[in-house]
DNA sequence: TCACTTATCGGTAACGGTTACTGATTAGTT
DNA sequence: AACTAATCAGTAACCGTTACCGATAAGTGA
């Protein structure tokens, strides 16, 4: 199967990577639908896990939220407001170790880890 | 407000008391509809926040999938298996220390953190 | 022991976020 | 330029959950 490149699809890319605030896709949707007035959210959404999938964007997923997507592709872990919802990077190195620890400790083969950090956020206290 | 001690209340927390599977509304819900044919769902959802609420048991948000609830109400991490879906507990410390990081690097009250592991349960691989 | 108040109930409708379906487009090949 | 199938816009359906409503029953106080 080909894939294409679609007006739709670039957009979708360049607003993500222009969008340094971890958007929603309906957030992403809006901020496309100013130039691309007939943009669908189904294809908004579509776009999204598509370039997720291929790994030219991250799709963070946040419990009790949407999810968010993120321009940056490393391993990183996040930080969630619970006063304002807002979501930001959290600059602590990435514990590759406590994949190891999980996996003796269990037998699992445990692929990576997600941490979500929670509280109030510098503009909400 | 006085809080009033229901059949249907007793019947959420012994029924999550006594399945140690990190179960979901839906199942907590099958298991007491064999002995209460009559509970409501929503009756379901309601107890297991107001518990979990009042600290008797723990909801466990999982990234992508319903949420569970937990006997174990003290601070620990899960896996969940990308296969089969099921959440096992993730026998490691409990890292206090990375609160910390976070909040020294950028200035957040963090008032907690929860970890999710990915990867294959022993009974998939 | 019996009202009385109101927390909680069962049943169902609505919600938010997301995915699936449809027939119509359109990108990339030949 | 013609063709084919990936992708589109629009909309309906999905899933997990919450909100609503009139009916029920748990705990008080007489």
């Amino acid at each position: 199967m080909q894939t294409r490149n679609t007006v739709q699809r670039n957009a979708v890319l360049h607003t993500v990577q222009a969008m340094k605030n971890h958007p929603t896709a309906e957030e992403i949707y809006l901020e496309i639908s100013r130039i691309h007035p007939n943009i669908s959210r189904g294809t908004v959404y579509r776009n999204l896990n598509f370039l997720a999938e291929q790994g030219v964007i991250q799709k963070v997923l946040i419990p009790d939220a949407a999810d968010r997507f993120d321009f940056n592709i490393s391993e990183h872990y996040h930080f969630k407001c619970s006063e304002c919802g807002r979501v930001f990077d959290a600059d602590i190195p990435y514990q590759r170790n406590i994949n190891e620890k999980v996996a003796d400790k269990h037998g699992f083969s445990v692929t990576g880890h997600m941490i979500v950090f929670s509280g109030i956020c510098n503009s909400c206290k």
